[in-house]
DNA sequence: GACTTTGGTTACTCGGCCGTAACCTTACGC
DNA sequence: GCGTAAGGTTACGGCCGAGTAACCAAAGTC
């Protein structure tokens, strides 16, 4: 029975990398249907084809399992935005770019992305992490209006510049959740609408005009 | 001793209407700094000066408490902004109002709001319910868009208008979570940043500007 | 002043799920 | 071929926390 041997090899003795990667994969989805407290790491590993032990050897704690997940899904969501937006482009051509990317990503990890963000806000042990995450994006935004202002010769204070790109990405992450919660949107239109939002609104602080509270 | 009846009543036996308002207040706290699992039935229960068992006896089960909160303080919030809102005013006015309205809940609820709303986005029992109380923003948003559309003689699809309602809508609860991560900071200033940022945006929509994607 | 209702407590049961100990077995180096 | 490490399993310990049973006492009520 040496034929066995090069028949169907049904899932036996994958590769620590491999198994690492299957492992993720089922924990994103299984994290993003239940929550995370509701997951259990029995289904995670049923979800893997592997038993419960391994994941433990390979990923260990829940907790640590559940941030591997952020980490990996972050890091791709992060590439494919700065593999879009060169830096050397003009900043609507960025902001575009950038957006397209995005919305592109949170499209095709429907599952994913949503879910995990959702997630990780509420529970203190993941909210720092995530929020390191989202700093970082605020300061991408930041800097993009902040070099427009600039070429433009004007200049604003940081405070201000920081709330603005935080409503920005606040805008984009809430589409993110439309989108998520809408299999039949398509991803490319989102990004255009998101981009109209903030380019106009964006624009019109670019040219100096503000509104001001009436006297009440 | 009949003097110890009119001395300090150290919290004994108080109407049920108000023991319920002492749990909730409780339960809004330690749901806040925990989250909803990490929580317990009997911190909260300690937290408001009672024993578990009344919790269980006046406001069910440790999920019914959770959505009870959540109403509560939802209701109060709606309450706040749609006292605010007057129908009748111009729609930068009314939407200025809300927001103020709402910044200012959020400011004086620090603990409440922001927690309460992140907690509930992620645990599906209650996504629901926030779903729900979102959807009814997202309709007023909508509607105060529609309504200045239509002055202007001009009028636009009801998923574009869904989209960019969602999006300020993010955009403002974005800023609560910055609010409510910024104790220094001050709501009506946010308030009037918000309004910055929707407004000129909005504004432009309004004045039929739109944004379109380089032909790449 | 007995009787019932309402506010309140202590002290448990019981189940789920994280995490691990102990134990197999296939592949590979040499 | 033989040792050894890497891939994999079953079966269990133990804790923590939701929910409850049984019981107590103060305030109305007639």
């Amino acid at each position: 029975m040496l034929a066995r041997v090069s028949s169907t090899p049904t899932s036996k003795r994958l590769p620590r990398a491999v198994r690492e990667q299957q492992m993720l994969d089922a924990a994103v989805k299984v994290f993003s249907r239940r929550g995370f407290h509701a997951a259990s790491m029995d289904e995670i590993a049923e979800d893997a084809g592997i038993s419960k032990p391994m994941v433990y050897a390979y990923l260990g704690t829940k907790e640590e399992l559940f941030v591997a997940c952020l980490h990996r899904e972050g890091t791709r969501m992060m590439e494919a935005i700065a593999g879009a937006a060169a830096p050397d482009l003009p900043a609507d051509e960025r902001l575009w770019r950038g957006l397209r990317a995005f919305f592109g990503f949170v499209g095709a990890h429907r599952d994913g992305w949503a879910v995990l963000y959702r997630q990780a806000r509420g529970s203190q042990p993941f909210a720092g992490e995530l929020a390191a995450m989202r700093a970082r994006l605020v300061e991408v935004v930041a800097g993009m209006l902040d070099h427009a202002l600039r070429a433009e010769g004007r200049e604003v204070g940081e405070t201000e510049l920081e709330v603005v790109a935080y409503a920005l990405v606040g805008a984009t992450e809430s589409l993110a959740d439309w989108l998520a919660d809408h299999p039949e949107a398509d991803p490319e239109k989102t990004a255009t609408r998101m981009m109209n939002v903030a380019w106009l609104g964006a624009g019109q602080l670019l040219h100096g005009a503000t509104w001001r509270p009436p006297a009440t």
